[in-house]
RNA sequence: GCCGAUGUAGCUCAGUUGGUCAGAGCAGCUGAUUUGUAAUCAGCAGGUCGUGGGUUCGAAUCCCUCCAUCGGCUCCA
């Protein structure tokens, strides 16, 4: 007999050998047909593996990542097989389960191209094989049985992975026709499998190497029940409701020309607006902390960018020199805006008295982008960065750091970003070739890094090899209405280029010393910024805009219904009537289809015209009179707040 | 850059196997209507069907090139 503890610290006695869906057998029956894998000591296996000896012991349904997780992996065998049936000769790279779903890397041949339109083909054999109920069968094989097998096969990118594994470790399971390398676990059979959907497919490179062969990435998810298959359906669709591509074509607030280029986007007036507004906001924070705003030029001299260091890493993948008429001269469009603020510190003596300097700019930067990965306004050639540069002493550096972090949090919170990850973002230890500067001076960044995180106290994750070539970093990660994550702001420490530009300063002993350097941007880009802004704020909350005011209201997390509510109390009133000077017209510009197109109100009032205004009645009360627009704006927002109590603040 | 898909009026889309297929709704303009909460009525105007080639008696429809967009991969200062 062996001792079980259960998750309540409850320990029950069971043969030796039991597996874990006996066990929840013995509990329950229904609890039996809904566990889709076990934790045995911390060790995630299949419901049908016997346990040897006591163990503690946790029963994972679907509401639990690991039982999703059995579930969707065994999905992808389920799909393997399917597939297999289908395009037999098929190859096998590596089908994971995933945050929401699974995928599996196929490779077809090269004769054999899957297609969109052959989805709903795999679907159907995947929902037969399902519902044949096939077992799925561990078998723990020796390293040159697998090798056999999958050497016999043909399956070059199975053996390439067995020959990568320890002999003693590795595991095949079978189920129906197909046998899969795998570590598991799995369900014990095909069975629960009853919602079938295959999303997309996609070329994926081989162990993510774009030297190494392109497979087809075929993505899917699947559920226990049809209706909960249509519910994730349902919730998809409305993020693509969000899109911010989608509303911000929309709403009129940026556009892009095939003629201006690709990924360089053309703001549109409203959108000016909002940037213009959220630029505004953070100057003034900027001010308020002692920065003090510059100005530099969009090209440099190619030397800038030698120095720097930026031509050696990306020069040959950049936009390339532009060359003057005559003097043979070579300047480069900026990448990024920190050789001239270093340009800017170095223009006179500085003394320790003089340090920090914080030198602001809303500097537009270009970037040579791969075309296949322009994304809306989140990813773009031409974009505005939100930065800045501080110069201090190493004895300031860690509460310099503080306080970015401290404006960093700021304006998250101000817009009710609460849904973000932080991010400390430092070297390969793998690739030390890829970073400039010296390994001393690395050490020192990235223990500033550090130690400031841990002193503000921060919950944040460790990257390995996503520092800048010339500093670590902490990023300041969202995701989209898709679940997509995209770096906003960062922080970077950087030692190396104050040495490259040997910026100095005079200290209290009378010597030449080497200041710190910080680059930061709050927002990251203005771009990719707005975009996650309207994301975010599209469902949550209204964004007014007034032709001399913009209003943004953000509200504290307890008013996800907010658009609800904002909604409801709009119906209230009877805002109807703008007139716009020229002409009466009714209900022309604010229509009442656009306050109910709440969830995503957003009103900009237009600027040149001064007499717009609009008539509001509250029901029962009256007229509230004709307001101009900023009135109105106003108006709204004081109501908002009173009615519903909401923590709105003016940006 | 790579794999796959897509590209018809400002927007959303319809156009059967190549031959009255260049259309609809919304938006716009003109006129009428003055009507209080999901779209008043009538009329007008709008597109060399992404681009450039090719096949054909004939192409939005078939083939190729290029461009752009979408989903991924790789990349990301």
């Amino acid at each position: 007999m062996i001792n079980i503890t259960l998750p309540d610290g409850s320990v029950k006695q069971y043969e030796a050998c039991v597996t874990g869906l006996d066990i929840a057998r013995s509990i329950s029956n229904s609890l039996a047909r809904e566990v889709l894998s076990v934790t045995v000591n911390g060790e995630v296996l299949d419901v049908n593996r016997p346990i040897r000896s006591d163990a503690t012991l946790r029963l994972n349904k679907w509401e639990d990542p690991e039982g999703k997780h059995a579930f969707w992996h065994s999905s992808a065998h389920l799909m393997a097989e399917a597939i297999e049936a289908l395009y037999p000769g098929t190859k096998f790279g590596i089908g994971p389960a995933i945050e929401n779903g699974f995928y599996y890397d196929v490779d077809p041949g090269d004769e054999v191209v899957i297609t969109d339109s052959d989805l709903p083909r795999i679907e159907e054999k995947m929902k037969e094989i399902a519902s044949e109920k096939h077992p799925f069968r561990r078998e723990e094989v020796t390293k040159s049985e697998a090798m056999e097998f999958f050497g016999n096969k043909g399956d070059e990118y199975k053996t390439e992975l067995i020959d990568e594994l320890e002999d003693g470790t590795i595991s095949f399971y079978r189920s129906g026709s197909f046998t899969d390398l795998c570590r598991g676990p799995h369900l014990a059979d095909t069975s629960p499998i009853k919602a079938i959907k295959l999303l997309n497919v996609a070329g994926a490179y081989w162990r993510g190497d774009e030297n190494r062969k392109q497979m087809t990435r075929i993505y899917g998810v699947t559920f226990p029940k049809q209706k909960m298959l249509e519910e994730h359906l349902e919730l998809l669709e409305q993020a693509r409701q969000r899109d911010h591509r989608k509303l911000g074509k929309e709403l009129e607030l940026f556009t892009f020309s095939q003629r201006v280029g690709q990924g360089l986007p053309l703001w549109l007036p409203k959108g000016a607006q909002l940037r213009e507004r959220l630029e505004n906001f953070l100057k003034k924070v900027q001010r308020e902390h002692g920065y003090e705003q510059v100005i530099t030029p969009h090209i440099g001299q190619k030397e800038l960018w030698v120095t720097s260091g930026h031509y050696e890493k990306y020069g040959k993948e950049s936009f390339q020199p532009i060359h003057t008429p005559q003097e043979g001269e070579e300047f480069l469009l900026k990448p990024m805006n920190c050789p001239a603020h270093l340009e800017i510190y170095r223009y006179k003596p500085r003394s320790y008295r003089d340090l920090p300097i914080r030198l602001a700019e809303f500097g537009t930067v270009y970037r040579y982008e791969q075309s296949g990965e322009l994304h809306g306004l989140t990813r773009v050639r031409g974009f505005t960065q939100d930065d800045a540069h501080i110069f201090c002493r190493p004895d300031q550096l860690k509460d310099e750091f503080k306080k970015v972090i401290d404006i960093v949090l700021l304006i998250f919170t101000t817009l009710d970003f609460h849904d973000f990850t932080t991010q400390v973002s430092l070297r390969d230890p793998e690739d030390m070739e890829k970073y400039i500067g010296t390994e001393a001076n690395w050490e020192k960044a990235e223990n500033a890094i550090l130690e400031a995180v841990e002193e503000k106290g921060m919950e944040y994750t460790v990257e390995r090899g996503e520092a800048a070539f010339y500093g670590p970093k902490l990023d300041f990660m969202v995701r989209d209405a898709l679940g997509r994550k995209w770096q906003l702001g960062t922080i970077q420490v950087d030692y190396n280029l104050p040495d490259r530009f040997e910026l100095e300063y005079i200290g209290e002993d009378n010597q030449k010393h080497r200041p710190v350097m910080i680059h930061r941007a709050p927002f990251g880009s203005m771009e990719r910024f707005v975009a996650v802004l309207i994301e975010h704020t599209a469902g949550k909350f209204p964004l007014w805009l007034a032709p001399d005011q913009a209003v943004i209201l953000p509200i504290s997390e307890k008013y996800y219904d907010y658009a609800e509510k904002v909604s409801n109390f709009l119906k209230n009133y009877d805002i109807r009537t703008l007139i716009d000077g020229r002409n009466e017209k009714i209900g022309k510009k604010i229509r009442d289809n656009e306050l109910k197109r709440i969830p995503y109100l957003l009103i900009v009032g237009e600027k040149e015209q001064e007499s717009s205004s609009v008539s509001v009645r509250r029901q029962g009360e009256g007229d509230q009179g004709v307001m101009k627009l900023e009135e109105f704006a106003r108006f709204m927002q004081s109501e908002i707040r009173n009615q519903l109590g909401s923590t709105g603040t003016d940006v």
